[in-house]
RNA sequence: CGGGGAGUAGUUCAGAUGGCUAGAACGCUGCGUUUGGGACGCAGAGGUCGCAGGUUCAAGUCCUGUCUCCCCGACCA
């Protein structure tokens, strides 16, 4: 290495020195994105858009088996649609991109680029909605929404992100309500089995609702350096879209009614969690689930005549294998050495590796990517082996997140607890009943903030930590992305 | 908007007190030797030093202005 060259390339920032800069280090290594030329925009590179098309494509899955489909609604939104649901609008037109000139004129009206889609579906659905034999309206959109945030982080918060929206429409309260918890254990279910990320789930609190929502239900998803990342929410909307949009229907009793909503998103904000729950000092590592390649192949030629020799047995063993996992083959010139670091910083779960020296004993050389443990298996267990390897990772990666999570989950009783255990980078359980001010107040004092009043502790309440209130319930709080 | 830092090769950077043809490492191209955990040799390509002015015999270096980017906070999926 040359004298002047401070920063080695290859190498990563420890996670405990320089948390960002790690998680920014394995984005680079893993060759998922670069910025774009606008502030915060992202260039997702191949193998970045595998991940998030392994996510869809899971996700799609499962909302489909709860009756939604799949439309698409346009990029362009009439200002004045934004404009209709007062706290929608001031929610959100800090951030929105509003295009005023178009086809080399000044527009009469201008429009903007869609941050969220609620407005201009549910002017669609009111169009499509008469009779509550039309109900319930159940779609989804994947797509892409621009969001002009002050300040941009690659996949946590860019400027133009990809995401799936559903969007929802109800004869009753209770059955929105209902849509809505359903999706927000969708989410849930779908981190923890396929993303392998334990989360909390819970309701959030009046500040941090949705701009027009009634309720909001969020997920929340620990870091390693202890913050949190709200992965996903859902939002009971309530009728308050459907009175300024006039979306009414006509029940069985003749009567007109107005529609009750929801609306619950997921996006490649999800790739960034996935980073910074399971990545280590050596790059990225993929539950095997979503992971673009399951099994990469790294054949080792000691001397060139072996070559050929090798290559048939890879072969043969892709054929073997592509049947059921997702394999890649690393045939490039490139020494041994350097695949297999390229590949552990691309998070590939399981490697093998086969030489001269394996094709002589029948066997290959297995390593996992989630602790770095070798084993040697014979030819004719491999299939076997390798799916319960994968299925094992999964589950390892899922038990050290779920293990982190506890183990750094704190409940605390008094302010000065709170102020430690916040210190000490925790996700604290206490008691709130505090107003959107003392939330406020809280966030300059400690810098956490309310993560949501989670479902398993819905039942217990006692006396506020901040407040001193009696009957208070019982929250999450931390610092956050 | 506040607080830091940086603009020089594809990338990461070095270029005190101005001075000869602007450097290194990695990467890239070609040839050869190599290949069981980041190889090596030889040859080569690659730069109007962010931009605009100014001072000077002479500016990457000094002065003035300006633009941009990154990191940390306020905003959020």
């Amino acid at each position: 290495m040359g004298e002047n060259n401070k920063h080695d390339e290859k190498k990563i920032t420890p996670r405990k020195s320089d948390f960002s800069q790690w998680y920014l280090d394995v984005i680079r290594v893993a060759d998922l994105v670069e910025h774009g030329p606008v502030k915060g925009t992202m260039i997702i590179k191949p193998y970045g858009y595998a991940i998030w098309e392994n996510i869809q494509k899971e996700f799609d899955k499962r909302i489909k088996e709860t009756g939604v489909e799949n439309a698409y609604f346009p990029l362009f939104i009439p200002y004045e649609f934004l404009q209709r649901e007062k706290s929608h609008v001031e929610g959100f037109s800090p951030e929105v991109a509003v295009v005023t000139h178009a086809g080399g004129e000044e527009l009469t009206e201008p429009f903007v680029v869609r941050p969220t889609s609620e407005t201009i579906m549910y002017d669609a659905y009111s169009r499509w909605v008469t009779s509550y034999k039309d109900l319930p309206v159940l779609i989804n959109q994947w797509a892409n929404v621009v969001r002009w945030e002050v300040r941009p982080r690659l996949f946590l918060r860019s400027t133009e992100f990809l995401w799936q929206e559903g969007h929802t429409a109800h004869a009753t309260a209770k059955e929105a309500d209902e849509r809505a918890q359903l999706m927000l254990s969708i989410y849930k279910k779908f981190a923890e089995e396929f993303l392998a990320m334990p989360l909390y789930t819970g309701k959030k609190t009046d500040s941090e609702r949705f701009a027009g929502a009634d309720i909001t239900y969020t997920t929340e998803a620990m870091m390693q350096d202890g913050k949190a990342l709200q992965f996903a929410t859902s939002h009971n909307l309530g009728d308050k879209f459907a009175k300024v949009f006039n979306l009414k229907f006509t029940d069985e009793n003749g009567d007109t009614k107005y529609c009750y909503q929801t609306s619950w998103g997921m996006s490649t904000r999800s790739i960034g969690g996935l980073i910074m729950v399971h990545s280590d000092d050596r790059g990225l590592v993929l539950p095997p689930k979503v992971a673009p390649v399951q099994v990469v192949v790294v054949p080792v030629w000691p001397k060139e005549e072996f070559k050929n020799e090798v290559n048939s047995e890879v072969e043969k063993i892709m054929n073997e294998l592509k049947v059921d996992f997702r394999v890649k083959a690393d045939l490039s010139d490139e020494r041994v050495g350097e695949k297999l670091y390229k590949w552990e910083k691309k998070g590939v779960p399981v490697r093998l590796e086969i030489g001269p020296r394996d094709i002589k004993e029948g066997c290959v050389v297995l390593s996992r990517r989630d602790t770095g443990e070798k084993i040697t298996v014979k030819r004719d267990e491999l299939k076997k082996k390798i799916f319960n390897l994968l299925e094992e990772i999964q589950e390892n990666l899922y038990r050290n997140a779920l293990k982190r999570m506890e183990e750094n989950t704190e409940r605390v009783e008094t302010y000065d607890d709170f102020k430690k255990a916040i210190d000490n980078k925790k996700f604290v359980l206490g008691y709130w009943a505090g107003s959107s001010e003392d939330e406020k107040q809280l966030k300059t004092e400690t810098m956490a903030t309310v993560r949501c009043f989670p479902f398993e502790h819905e039942d217990e309440s006692g006396k506020c930590f901040y407040t001193g209130k009696d009957g208070a319930k019982l929250a999450l709080f931390a610092r956050s992305y």
